[in-house]
DNA sequence: CGTCTCCTTGAGGTTGGTCAAACCAGGTGG
DNA sequence: CCACCTGGTTTGACCAACCTCAAGGAGACG
């Protein structure tokens, strides 16, 4: 007796060229045609559960990561241990941009929530940047925006008080999720206190005060990861008010 | 009557090909022929005194810079007049990189000495590295390698302390001497105390408390700008030391 | 020689870190 | 259903690292 065929409907692929993150992702500023030739490149995925790493400090580098979905962080490891979180990424935004010079990843990216990727084999990925000038137009303007976030990164962990590095996050985030379809004013944190101190350089005793501080003031409402803004243009005011 | 034709002789045109550098800048892993090529768009040469910027915040967007003679620092300015110093240049190392993903610089370069800059029109460049392959990966790899470069200094000014931060600091920069062929235990820094606190996250008087007390720990001998280190294992347990 | 910039050093203050205790939400198992 | 556990969070008290303010010194240069 046969087993019945599985009538479980195959998903429709979902390319490049017909993803609705394509406005936020690689994708952009492509034209059909190209879209269709990334298409053809980019037909695995990946899923990571939550706590999962995507890849870790050390390994082969073969490819790029797009999200889909779901939510990461990067870590650096000192060699004594400590861990410094250099990123979190959400759906279309980039992981592996580090592995490119020395062929292994520098960084562990973790999910914070089941997650799944797109992935870019990068060889692939150049070749194709070689045939048609969009494509390496792009991904030269990923990699150099990361630098320029980098930048600014440097500049919160350099220069700001923690009120300051915590209002310039919570803004960073909204309008991130905004740009998806998201409220600018409810978030629920994807992360700990603890992660959030290690992107910001402090404690996660700092960061649960300082939220409970801008309770306090009204700024936010905070029920633990669950974040109102209330007054978005006191958090504007904070990161770009004079340093005291 | 004529003025004299002026015997000034053309100083040969240092191409990539000929160029000392050649083995820690862009041309690093071309061929022979790819060189050829690249010398051909890479015909201009920038001279900018001390305390001159290379470009500025808002400028456009045309090109890389490649320092040949001299020292740079690149700094990020914040709303409120706060800057930060995102990093420090010499031979061999790029500039602009920044600039690529928004058209705009994003950041001033200054030399910090009397300096000489290779021009890398950046349009030439793409258009080359469609055509070479390793010309492509020579620049992605710069490009990821700023990358990395930034989490380290994340990691620095995240999660350690003024004096791991100066000891790592310190060693950052005899390396990146010696591969040059300078000694690894003689320096003279070109930057202000100012200037290393802002790229380290500290205060000036910070900086050179920290610096007197590796003097009188014997790790250094500190004579003004003139550093020698008389112990760098000494710095490389400062940095790899745990945090406590 | 005076001026300027940069550097050093001291005294005292503040921010954020450390340590410790208690709380909360969610899950597990009796 | 409740007791219990766990991981994460909040809050307090105290402390240390670094900052601020201030004064003086060292070199470079006209």
């Amino acid at each position: 007796m046969l087993s019945p065929t599985p009538i479980r409907v195959e998903p429709l692929r979902t390319a490049c060229s017909s993803c609705n993150l394509r406005e936020l992702c690689l994708p952009l500023g492509l034209s059909e045609s190209d879209m269709t030739r990334l298409d053809g490149v980019i037909n695995q995925r990946r899923t990571v559960a939550r706590g999962q790493t995507l890849f870790r400090v050390g390994e082969e580098f073969h490819a790029l990561y797009a999200v889909r979905t779901g939510f990461f962080k990067t870590c650096v490891n000192a060699e004594d241990g400590r861990v410094q979180v250099t990123g979190f990424q959400m759906a279309g935004e980039l992981l592996g941009l580090d592995g490119i010079g020395s062929h292994r990843h520098t960084v562990d990216a973790e999910a914070l929530e089941d997650s799944q990727v797109c992935v870019l084999p990068f060889d692939e990925l150049e070749h194709l940047a070689r045939e048609f000038t969009a494509l390496q137009h792009q991904l030269h303007r990923i990699m150099s925006r990361e630098i320029v976030r980098d930048h600014g990164v440097m500049l919160l962990l350099g220069s700001m008080r923690a009120e300051e590095r915590l209002a310039a996050f919570l803004l960073n985030l909204t309008q991130r999720l905004q740009a998806r379809g998201y409220s600018a004013s409810e978030l629920v944190l994807r992360m700990t206190r603890e992660e959030i101190g290690s992107y910001l350089g402090l404690k996660l005793e700092t960061v649960s005060r300082t939220f409970s501080r801008f309770q306090d003031e009204g700024i936010l409402e905070v029920k633990q990861r669950q974040i109102t803004v209330l007054e978005p243009d006191a958090l504007q005011r904070l990161v770009s008010s004079a340093a005291c």
